[in-house]
DNA sequence: GTAGTGATTGGAAGCGCTTCCAAAACTGTG
DNA sequence: CACAGTTTTGGAAGCGCTTCCAATCACTAC
C-alpha cells in the first residue's frame, strides 16, 4: 500500500535479503523454513505480485509463446477448425503456466510488422506457426530464426522442421476406403484449398486408394472447395453433371455446401449420392443427414504442438520433432452405411 | 553476428551514446540527421531488433493488451461471433502497434492462475474482457484492479465501467417491428443463455416492443436456447406444439437449429413461420432459406474495443467510455417479406 | 578442540533498455 | 565579440527481478 511493492520491499520487510526473498519466490531450496514462511506470509499479507516482466529480463524467458496465424489462414477463422485449434493450444499453455500469444496476419504489412518483434529471442520463448499457403515466406524466415518453432501441419518446404500433423494421407484412405467397401465406384472428391498441405495430402490419399483398387482417378469428378462452405457448395455444382455416386470432401464445412448443391439438384444423401467428409467438427453433426467423417483430433492436436514446443524449448531442436497424429473414420448417415 | 546484439553495441559502432542510439531507435527528435541516419544504417546492417522485454522494463509499458474470455464463455468459441471478434481485435492489435495475448479460461483454477499476471501492471497494458455470464467474479475483480479495462458488453453490476456494447435492445426491436409489419402475431421468441446481458436486453427488445403494440408477453411462445445450435433446435420443438407464426431467434446458429426442427416437423420457412434472427454471420446465408437478421457489426466492435481500451490507457479512466454501436435489420427469405 | 562438509545467506553484477539532467555545442542578437 | 537562448549530446541512475559467487553458519568426524 505505502510504498512500491517490490521484491525489494518484500525482503526489507521480511528482514532478509532481496536474494533470499527471490529463492522463495521461485520456491527454490535453500532457505530455512522458518525464514521461508515469513517471507511467505509478507508476500501474502501484502498481495505482492512479481513484475512479469522484469522476470522475464533477468532470467532471459518470457513464458510466452505466440501462435502465428499467417495471411491468408486468417479467413479460415471462419471454419470451426482454427477457434477449436486455438482452444487446445490455449488449455495446453494455461496448464504449463505460459502466457499465448496471438498473431494473426491480416496483411503482408502486419507480417512484415511483427517479424522483427517475434523474431527475436526475448518477447516469445517460442512459436507454434499454423502453415498457410505453399511457398508462404513468413514461415521460412521464422524457421531461420533463433526462436524455437513448431509448426503446426506439415510444411512441404522445410522437411526438417519441427512440426505436428494428422495423417492426412491415411484418413483420406479410410474414406475412400469406406466409400469402396459400400460399392461406389464413381467416387467424387471436394477438395481443399490446393495450396495447402493439408489439401494436397487428403487428395494423395484419395488418387493413391483409387489407385490401389484399380480404379481410375477421374479429373471431372474432382473440384476445389478451397475450405469454405460456399466453395463445397459450388465445387459439388460443377461436379453434379458427372454424375458422382458418392463424394469425398476435404471438409465438413464444404460438406454442407456439397449436401446443399445436392439437394438443391433434388437428388438425397445418402440414396442417389454417398457423402464422406474430413473433420468432424459441429457442421458434422448439425448435417442432415449427419455427416460420416474423418475424425480429427484438432484440440488434442493443439495440445500436442504446444507440448512439443515447450520440448523443443527444454531440450533443444535436435532431433526434429516430427509428430503424426492418427485420424478416425466416425460413421454417421452421410454414407447409408447403416 | 560477433557480439551480442545490444542497443550498447549499435551506439559503440555508431560511435555514439547508448543515448543517442536509442533516441533514433524511438524516432526522437533532438539528434543531428548525419548522425541520426549514421545510427540507423549501422542498425538496418546489423539487422538490429530491440529487445522488447528490455524496452518494456524500461519504459514502464508493454505494448501488449489481453483478451481475455472468461470461463463458459469460451464453449461458445464453436459460434462464429467469438472467431469474429477475436479477428476484429487482433486486427486493431495490429493496426496500433499492439501485441494481443489470449486469456481463454477454461476452468476455475485457470483464472485463480492468469488473476495475478494480468491483474498487475508490467505484462499487460490494458485488458479487453468479454463478459460472462452475470455475477461473474473475475471481472469484478478485474475492473478493481489498476489495469485499465473495457469490456466487451454490458456488465449488468458494473454500471460505470468502460464498455463497448451494441444496441441489443433496439435491435430485437426492429427484429419484432418487422415481423408484427408483415402482419405476425403469435411472435415466439428462441433467447440466448439468460445469465448473459446480451440474452437479457434483446429478450427486454421482445417483450418492450410486444407490449408497446398491445400484445400479450405469452410464456409458452419464449424459450431458451443458449447461443447454440442445437440449444435452438430444442428450443423451437418446444415452442412448435404452441403454433407460433413467427420466431425471433437470438442468434443465427440458433435460427439454424430453430430451421431444422420445423423442417423435421414438416412445417416450412417462410410460409409457415417467419423467423428473423440476430448476428448476421455466416449461418445466415448459409441456411436455406436465408435468414432475415439483425446486423451486428462484430469486427468493428472488436476493433471500437481495443481503440476505447487504448485511449483509456492514454487518457485515464475518467469519465467511463460507454460505446453504443448500431444494428441493423438485414432483410433475406426467411420471412418472406420479398 | 579443530578441520571439513554442506546448507544457508546476502552482496553485487547484470538483463537491455529509457530517461533525467547536466554539460557541450551551436544559434542569433545587440 | 560577448552573452543569453536553444539544440544536441552523453553520463548515470534506474526499471524489478535473477543468479553467480563468496561469506557465513551449523554440524559432524576425528
Amino acid at each position: 500500500m505505502t510504498d512500491k511493492l517490490t521484491l525489494d520491499e518484500i525482503a526489507r520487510r521480511a528482514g532478509v535479503s532481496r536474494t533470499t526473498a527471490s529463492r522463495v519466490l521461485n520456491n527454490r531450496p535453500n532457505v530455512r523454513s522458518e525464514i521461508r514462511e515469513r517471507v511467505q506470509r509478507v508476500m501474502a499479507e501484502t498481495g505482492y505480485r512479481p513484475h512479469p516482466v522484469a522476470q522475464s529480463l533477468a532470467s532471459q524467458q518470457s513464458h510466452v509463446i505466440g501462435l502465428v496465424l499467417p495471411r491468408r489462414t486468417e479467413i479460415l477463422f471462419n471454419d470451426p477448425y482454427f477457434p477449436r485449434l486455438t482452444q487446445g493450444i490455449a488449455q495446453a499453455c494455461n496448464d504449463h503456466d505460459y502466457t499465448l500469444a496471438l498473431f494473426m496476419m491480416q496483411s503482408e504489412a502486419d507480417e512484415q510488422k511483427f517479424y522483427p518483434r517475434i523474431s527475436r529471442k526475448g518477447l516469445l520463448d517460442g512459436i507454434v506457426i499454423q502453415v498457410g499457403q505453399i511457398g508462404d515466406d513468413l514461415i521460412a524466415r521464422l524457421l531461420a530464426s533463433d526462436v524455437p518453432t513448431v509448426v503446426a501441419g506439415r510444411p512441404l518446404q522445410h522437411p526438417n522442421a519441427n512440426y505436428v500433423d494428422v495423417d492426412n494421407v491415411a484418413g483420406a484412405c479410410s474414406a475412400v476406403m469406406h466409400l469402396l467397401h459400400l460399392g461406389h465406384k464413381r467416387i467424387g472428391m471436394i477438395t481443399g484449398d490446393m495450396r495447402t498441405t493439408a489439401a494436397l495430402d487428403r487428395y494423395t490419399g484419395y488418387c493413391k486408394t483409387l489407385q490401389e483398387h484399380d480404379l481410375p482417378v477421374d479429373e471431372t469428378l474432382i473440384s476445389e472447395g478451397y475450405f469454405t462452405e460456399i466453395g463445397g457448395y459450388e465445387a459439388m455444382q460443377r461436379l453434379l453433371p458427372h454424375k458422382p455416386d458418392a463424394i469425398f470432401s476435404s471438409s465438413d464445412a464444404m460438406a454442407l455446401g456439397a449436401l446443399r448443391a445436392i439437394y438443391e439438384a433434388g437428388l438425397t444423401v445418402p440414396k442417389d449420392i454417398a457423402v464422406v467428409s474430413f473433420d468432424d467438427l459441429p457442421p458434422a453433426t448439425i448435417a442432415r443427414p449427419q455427416l460420416t467423417t474423418i475424425h480429427q483430433p484438432v484440440h488434442a492436436f493443439g495440445v500436442k504442438a504446444v507440448e512439443t514446443l515447450l520440448d523443443v524449448i527444454k531440450n533443444g531442436p535436435t532431433p526434429p520433432r516430427r509428430i503424426i497424429m492418427e485420424t478416425e473414420l466416425v460413421i454417421r448417415e452421410s454414407c447409408g452405411s447403416r
